[in-house]
DNA sequence: TTTTAAGTTTAGGACTTACTAAATCTTTGT
DNA sequence: ACAAAGATTTAGTAAGTCCTAAACTTAAAA
């Protein structure tokens, strides 16, 4: 009789705090509740009540004008929507023909709506996978996520070669964007330059023979492996 | 901007009210609340109020104790749903190997959250198909549904061939027993005999070449289509 | 250190959906 | 025709989720 098995326990909000908070909180640092608010395109009002709700429940702490954490349980449940999550949208784009950008939405109402049997036939279908189509890792069953070791664009030196492993962005007009710019996960680039001041990254595509440049802004949501050089 | 294209629309509760008022209108009787209340599950004041929202939007209209019939508007929304809901059933049955007797419960929360995209794909996937596993005419886009000429079991005289074509029952405890049975859609079987005073009908498998018999209540769920003697 | 800007919470409401208890309408048996 | 039974609606509440406006905290600047 635990929680995190079907997701019509909590309501969609709910869990979709618990996701937000999931997101924000990195390391030490706790979620602050105008970043939740921002993420989640809601008042802040809301999100102190909200919250005030999760903590009763025992999903979050909540240090008054500091932030939100979550606790083992809320971790866990969001842990569980992230899989379903990225499940959704690797099942959509592979065996439904979704496109690379259109997936995050349809996902994003999927995962509060599938039962854990549904995500278990789907993960099963597409042989267990590990990554999601925009490169991120999909957590286990048991609630392990793992972490490529990737690096921004921007903290690439120049002179790398990398493999593009994880864009981190939902939007669908910068996905679109950054796909005809020749990116989507798995391409291999070398890394040629950095301008000053947030200023683009040039980038040399191997396999096509040109040369491209992305804004600061978009090269920030850029992960990549810098990838070993040939002795 | 018509309502009926994304399901986000309309809340989940609105869909499902609509969805129980036409299955019990029938004909010229209007849904009475208490079965719409029995239906969903909900008390009959709630109903009332309900009703009267769905009113004040033009869904439903209502003639105080007297019933509630849906208006086209609302009529074009039902069976949108309805559509989805097939469509959903068949693909986890055939694409994701959910058994007869649980893709209802999963539908019934699906039906809410996928948009027309998915079901469109969804539909394409299996060859835009009229009937769903159960047996039951899937709407088309346009909003016409099929409606086959079946009988109730109950009211097929002994001595004629039948085939099943709908069951109409959801209870998951029900279709399995159905299906021990050997009965599912498309199954052929000649009725023997019936039984006075609401009891049993005996049946004959032609394929299997054995007999069975069904209780009154089960058989008045089962509706079949009359097959044409051999000249 | 005092002031101010930014971030956060409290107060007070609104809307949806549901509930129980009580009132009212309809139908039906006598 | 009338009273009881059954169906339905009204009244009064509650929980969840959201909002705006106002109050309060914290941290940074002067």
């Amino acid at each position: 009789m635990n929680a995190q098995s079907n997701p019509v326990d909590l309501g969609v909000s709910t869990e979709d705090y618990l996701k937000a908070v999931y997101k924000l909180e990195s390391g030490d640092q706790p979620a602050q509740t105008t970043s939740i608010a921002q993420l989640l395109r809601v008042s802040p009002p809301s999100v102190t009540g909200m919250v005030k709700r999760l903590a009763d429940n025992g999903l979050v702490e909540h240090e008054l004008y500091k932030g939100v954490r979550l606790t083992d349980e809320g971790r866990r449940i969001a842990l569980g929507i992230l899989r379903r999550h990225r499940i959704i949208e690797t099942y959509l784009t592979e065996k439904l023909k979704f496109s690379w950008d259109t997936v995050h939405d349809e996902a994003e109402r999927l995962e509060h709506a599938a039962s854990d049997l549904l995500i278990k036939r789907m993960a099963l279908a597409l042989g267990n996978p590990r990554f999601d189509p925009h490169g991120d890792p999909i957590p286990t069953e048991t609630g392990e996520v793992e972490t490529p070791l990737t690096v921004a664009l921007t903290d690439v030196p120049a002179g790398e070669r990398v493999a593009l492993m994880v864009v981190g962005n939902q939007d669908p007009a910068r996905l679109r964007f950054i796909e005809s710019l020749g990116l989507k996960p798995g391409t291999v680039f070398d890394v040629v330059e950095h301008q000053p001041f947030r200023g683009p990254v040039k980038i040399w595509f191997v396999r096509e023979r040109k040369d491209e440049v992305v804004g600061h802004e978009i090269a920030l949501s850029l992960q990549c492996v810098v990838l070993e050089e040939e002795a």
